[in-house]
DNA sequence: GTCTATAAGAAGATAGAC
DNA sequence: GTCTATCTTCTTATAGAC
């Protein structure tokens, strides 16, 4: 087995539930089955440890979008996907991206390690500010542009759309990591807030 | 001087960007100006100064609310202000709330320490989702259901209105928190937002 | 690569003079 | 109430055997 790995697997539970000071090189070693100072092999210190965190994070990023259900990279795909936009077709999309950034591991340990660790380290802070604001709100805007130019949503500012339809979703995100008791509320609220969005922005058929 | 006050103070701010664990004593008494075992004459030891942080955030909270420009604590005063609503009634409302979050200290370094160290704090957790989402979404519901009822709003499910309405003001907060330059940005996205969500909503008159 | 033993230093807290 | 000196404990990291 890849103990090289598993160290930055169990490192990184660990770090997105205490942050970096609050997890010793001991509880590292514990969690993975070995002794500190074996860590010490693998890693030149903690603090390499958490920089191998951080590059498998920004190289998961384009990874993650590709794979969350819209193509998440071309646009052009997805509004391809979205074709036929009905109030089903936006509250699937919707509730995919919440379900996806909720469940996946990858993406909810890494978010958490994002918002913990964001004061201190102004690097977090922009890919924080990039995969959870600008990223979605760019992507999510192009497709409404679409939208709007096929006459299937109404006039509107579209980078505005993208923040109305976005917001909530990441809102109630933020209180899903704190409650996960809260997922089923939440997931009620964002097909309530989704089938409102269409009343406001779909054009009559 | 009222030392004991000070050392709160810039323990707060110490906290509010670093956590926890990663001020050290020494930091405090270095802020406030004295040595570190001079603290012990006012605090027991480290945690107590944390602990008194977090008695100062809760009852400040109430105090806050009332101060907000909104009554904050009494819908039935704010829907009599509000009572001509309008687009610019609106975009005041969702200004003020953003700007007194974002610009009043305490608010700001309370909000950042909550940030922080949620995911270690149960009981913090709970503060963070009543002061940033249940508390203003109940509050903005009861508001909107009033002019729900008095026609100056379309027929719709209040909360989620709410949600539409303040979603959008707490993830810019979230963005100005971390890169405060960009503070007119948000502005102008906020406006624009309020702008949309007025057409979305406000009764023909 | 993993272990035991241990060094080196940091951080919280106390003792006791002023 | 503040200081200097110091203790204790915790934490990272290294040395060296297996």
């Amino acid at each position: 087995m890849n103990t090289k790995k598993r160290i930055i697997e169990e490192a990184l539970i660990l770090f997105s539930e205490k942050g970096y000071s609050d997890v010793y090189v001991n509880d590292i070693a514990k969690a993975v089955g070995i002794k500190a100072p074996s860590l010490y092999k693998h890693y030149k210190n903690k603090q390499e440890i958490f920089n191998a965190i951080l590059e498998e994070l920004k190289e998961g990023y384009v990874k993650h979008t590709a794979t969350m259900g819209i193509a998440g990279n071309d646009v052009n795909i997805d509004a391809g996907i979205y074709a036929d936009i009905s109030e089903e077709a936006l509250v699937e999309m919707g509730k995919n991206l919440f379900l996806y950034f909720l469940h996946d591991n990858q993406m909810r340990l890494f978010r958490k390690l994002l918002t913990i660790e964001q004061f201190r380290d102004s690097e977090l802070a922009a890919i924080y500010s990039k995969q959870y604001f600008d990223a979605p709100l760019d992507y999510q805007s192009e497709l409404f542009k679409i939208f709007i130019a096929n006459g299937k949503f109404k006039q509107a500012d579209a980078k505005i759309l993208a923040m109305q339809f976005y917001a909530p979703i990441y809102t109630l995100l933020t209180i899903c990591d704190r409650h996960p008791e809260r997922e089923q509320e939440a997931l009620k609220l964002l097909e309530a807030h989704i089938h409102q969005f269409n009343i406001n922005y779909a054009e009559e058929k």
